[in-house]
DNA sequence: TTGAAAACTTAACACTGTTAAGTATATTTA
DNA sequence: TAAATATACTTAACAGTGTTAAGTTTTCAA
């Protein structure tokens, strides 16, 4: 039972492989950029064998996601005790802020992913009005931050975040 | 110089023809799924008609949104005001809630539009952990509706928009 | 009426996710 | 050990995508 075992172990290790390769792309890229034949190029397979392993480039992703997902909700587990709905609220609000803030790169992959704000932001010029307003948003997060009311760290991050 | 004028007049209606008709789709398809060549048919021109009257699909995208970031933007001009810079950020929230709220297509469209959460939640079984984390939120959302400390809307919107 | 300019289309390129069918390689059975 | 079967992987293809270069029709001015 130890060959069957240890093929069993080597399929986990290439599953591995694959969400670990296609984590970083996605980091880097953007889940749209990032095609199905870029990962097999990545980890020296042919593209179809993603297939043998995930059933589509959305469960990669989420795959990818999971851990993220585990982390927040073991967070918001404990949020059952609270019994004002309000302040269950505020608190899980306060998670999920905190989640963004201490696993940047997930919260990316997880949430903002490409949304049309996205597109709006870097369309730059012509546009100055949108932009003045994220200028002056970064500049209330980073006052925040000064007076130690808010945890140091990527000020567009939380920009995007608030 | 009415015919010029009268030819600049036809070429704004078919962009807004574009635009109107590219919006729909949007909302009722989500972005991704959305071809050009879907918006061509709908329109009864070529696909590349479009590309004459916008740069790629993208600006497409964008140009629907614009009305929507216009109002945006104009709930928060009123904010350069308020001095404190919490209140400001709070403030801020609630413009933004409100307009979640208030103009739940266009939210869709600017901001949720198609997050990998989206996704996830609709995976279905085999993800219970996570369905019953929103399942809850919505619970609270409605909860929190019925007591009248939030305006009436779509639930799940507004669990998602929180 | 002719020639130029504008509006629009056809055909194609290089890519995408995905699948059916085929090929080696390893494992089990006779 | 030899044949049969199952496993892991690949090749080739389909139908679709955004986008562009080149060609066509239509519209208007000289």
């Amino acid at each position: 039972m130890s060959i069957v075992a240890r093929k069993e172990k080597q399929k986990q290790e290439i599953r591995s492989l694959i969400l670990k390769e296609s984590m970083k792309l996605f980091v880097e890229e953007g889940f749209s950029k990032v095609s199905v034949r870029k990962i097999a190029e990545r980890i020296q397979y042919s593209p179809t064998t993603l297939y043998l392993y995930f059933k589509d480039k959305n469960e990669i992703l989420f795959y990818c996601c999971e851990s993220g997902f585990e982390k927040m909700l073991e967070q918001n587990i404990a949020l059952g005790l609270i019994s004002d709905p309000i302040e269950r609220l505020h608190q899980m609000g306060i998670n999920y802020l905190n989640f963004g803030l201490e696993n940047p790169e997930y919260y990316d992959l997880m949430f903002i992913q490409e949304a049309p704000m996205a597109t709006l932001i870097d369309m730059g010029a012509g546009w100055s009005s949108g932009d003045h307003a994220l200028e002056a948003l970064k500049m209330i997060v980073q006052d925040a931050m000064n007076k130690g009311l808010l945890v140091p760290a990527k000020v567009e991050t939380v920009a995007m975040a608030v």
